[in-house]
Parts: C-alpha cells; sequence; structure tokens
DNA sequence: TATAGCATGTAATTAGTTACATGATTAA
DNA sequence: TTAATCATGTAACTAATTACATGCTATA
C-alpha cells in the first residue's frame, strides 16, 4: 500500500492534495476542477478520487469535517498539518517531473508506410482536426473561465491553461503543415512524377 | 478478454502488430524498437509484450516462426492474414485518434500560488531543463538513427521523430520564456515594487 | 574470462477507466 | 414535475510498471 509511509504520494494523491488545498472540499468538486481546470495535463476519475481520498484520510492526510447543517449526504475534507507537509514537500521535492505523451495519431503516422498517401494523409487531417476541436473547446470554455478566476486563484491556473493553448496550436499547426506537404505531393504526383520535399524543408527519401 | 472477438486492438496490440509488419520479428525486438523508436509517443514493456504475444497468437492474428537452425531459445512471429487485416482496420478507421498527456511539471505550475515566487522558478528551470535533456537526447541518438534507417523504412518514421523534436523545442522555448519572465520579476521584486506582466504580453493579477 | 547484449518470461503491484447504482436538491 | 446538477460510491475490468529470474552468445 502506497500511503504505508506517507513519504510517497501517489499521482492522483498529489492533484486531490492540492486542490483540496487550493479551495475544493469534496471529491465532487475535485473531480468536476479536475475536468475544468487539470484535465489536459493530470485526470482523475471517481473511481480513483473517492477511495483515494479514503486512503489519504487513513494515512493522516487528510481529515473529514463534520457534516453540519446540511442534510444532504457530503463529505467536506480539509489538509491535516501533515498533509500539507506532504504537499509542500512533494512541490519542492525538485525530482525531475515526469511527463507523459501517447499519440495515436502520431502511432499512425508512423506506420504510414503500411498505407497508401491518401490514407496517410486522411489520417493526418484527422489528426488536425482534434487538435484544432481541442483548441476550440479550450478557448471557449477553459479560457474564460480561467480569466474570470484569475483573482481568486492567482496567476498560476491560467497561465497552466495558456500553455494547454500553446501545445495544442503548436500541434495545429505542426499537422497543417504535414497536410499541405502531403497535398502537394498529392497534386504533384496525379500530373506527372516531379521531386517531392520533406515538410521540413529537407530532401525526402522515397519508400 | 479484449481479443475474443478480435475487432478490438488494445493499445499495445496496435504497436506489436505495427512493428512486427514493419520488420520487427521477436518480443526482444519489439521492446528495443520501441525503445529507439517509439517511446516518445507510445511505449511498452516486456510486462506487456510477451504476454500480448501470445494473446494475439491465441487470437490467431500473429503465428510463430519454426524455430529451425538457431541454437538459442527464440520465438520470431509474423503477422497472419488476419493480423494484416486488423492492422489495417486500425490504420484506416478513421477514429479520431486519442492523445494523451500528462504533466507533472505543469501540475506544479498550477500549484504555483502555494510557493513562494524562488520555488516555483525553480520548478519551472526543472522543467525546461527536462525538456532540453530530452531534446539533446533526441538529437543525438534518435535522430542519426532515424536519418540512416530512412532508406529502408521510409520517411513516416522520421517523420513522427520530428513531431517529437519540434514539440520538445516547444517545451523548451515556453518554460525559457516563462523563466525569463519570472526572473525579471525577482529582480523587480529585490529592486522595488513595479508593474509586472504575464508571460503572454497580457497584463497579470497578482494573487 | 568477463561483460555487454540477446532473449524470454512471470509475479506482484499500481494505476486507471467504465459502467453502474443510488439518492437529494434546485431551478425551469 | 421534470431535468440538471450535486453528491457518493463500488465492481469489474483493463492497462501498465517494476522487479525479478534465467540463460545463451559474441566480443574485447
Amino acid at each position: 500500500m502506497h500511503l504505508g509511509d506517507m513519504s510517497t504520494l501517489s499521482p492522483t494523491a498529489r492533484v486531490i492534495l492540492g486542490l483540496l488545498r487550493a479551495g475544493a472540499s469534496t471529491g465532487y468538486e475535485i473531480k468536476t476542477t479536475v475536468e475544468q481546470a487539470t484535465r489536459f495535463f493530470w485526470g482523475a476519475s471517481y473511481g480513483q478520487i473517492y477511495p483515494e481520498l479514503r486512503r489519504l484520510q487513513g494515512a493522516g492526510l487528510v481529515e473529514a469535517l463534520p457534516d453540519a447543517e446540511t442534510a444532504r449526504r457530503k463529505v467536506a475534507y480539509r489538509l491535516t498539518e501533515a498533509g500539507e507537509q506532504a504537499l509542500h514537500e512533494w512541490l519542492t521535492s525538485g525530482e525531475p517531473p515526469e511527463f507523459q505523451y501517447r499519440d495515436e495519431g502520431l502511432l499512425k503516422l508512423f506506420f504510414g508506410g503500411l498505407l497508401s498517401p491518401a490514407e496517410v494523409l486522411d489520417n493526418v487531417r484527422a489528426s488536425r482536426r482534434e487538435a484544432e476541436a481541442d483548441l476550440a473547446f479550450f478557448r471557449a470554455n477553459l479560457a474564460p473561465r480561467a480569466r474570470a478566476g484569475a483573482a481568486e486563484e492567482g496567476r498560476y491556473p491560467s497561465l497552466a491553461l495558456e500553455y494547454g493553448i500553446a501545445f495544442l496550436e503548436f500541434m495545429a499547426r505542426w499537422y497543417r503543415r504535414l497536410e499541405r506537404t502531403l497535398e502537394a505531393e498529392a497534386a504533384e504526383g496525379a500530373a506527372g512524377p516531379e521531386r517531392a520535399e520533406g515538410v521540413s524543408g529537407e530532401p525526402s527519401r522515397d519508400a
């Protein structure tokens, strides 16, 4: 059990502690905050949140506030001293932060040699579209909320969102560029066999 | 069991089938190829590869070649017709490709409000360093191999690698930029309280 | 002759998703 | 009164890592 020693926080425990400290109080609230603010770079589902909350309580990093007035069944949590400390330890541990990236579209591109140029182009288009759709969603739903909340929550959440937007812009741009290159090659190929150039301006070798 | 129906390929099955088709033959070879070429956007460990290989064999998507001459214990696999078909189906399914991104450094930035400006700056530096280190590794170890292999493997693997490099460059740039902004603010703060600007040139609201 | 690399595998554990089940409260 | 949202939870499953155990082969 990963919290027996209390010195290592599970991935999900980190978000939970952080969000609790930042103002959330219930499992439900943690989940909605994740959805609205961190899901791009850090997700969590109910199936993790509620069990982890009780593990954290068992480890003494979190305590449940007495239910008080509300008739509705609802458990509000708060960090304990130890929880506060564990969170701060993680935030300042100085260990190189891990990041993980998994991209099915890129995997399909990697295997492009098994497809026709037209099929590759279809996939590239789908990747570009995905990036653009995510970007549109970010701008429409997340960005306004971040601007609005910046006063109480500080600048950092918006900064993280800015990163997300910049990343998706990069992604959309990259795929758009590749798309144009492949389209041009398809047109050339139809008109007659000429020299094709790689997407970065470097000469390409055809398979 | 996810391969009972044979119409849905597990994430790991997709890389395996693809790499097998692209020339790999043993579990070991799949693993090393993943390490050298796809680990940035798609990873796999022995703990998945060997069991999955046997599941795929059970499902008839893959067959083991007779061991033949070698004294060394070694199982070479090859795609069957059905495997070929399943792979092609996945590659052309047209479903929006999923991508997943998890970034601990970004999570720490998100929680920056719980830290001092100097501590935030430390974390930003660590993220920037990580991106730069990965980038250096890509350029030194992966890029030359991709160039060398481009003739037989075609252009697409190098294209995927190019994406990886471009992405890491974006990341390093973004963090470098933020780092400079935060450094400037720290200097200003030491000299006397003046107006601080956000990293994107937009006015920031201080927490 | 010893070390690096080739080669295969498993057990234990940790992480995480999905789908389901339940019920209260609030605003239209 | 009905739909949306608040709220909590579990069971089954899927995914993946880590650490270990084993042994061969080529080369320095």
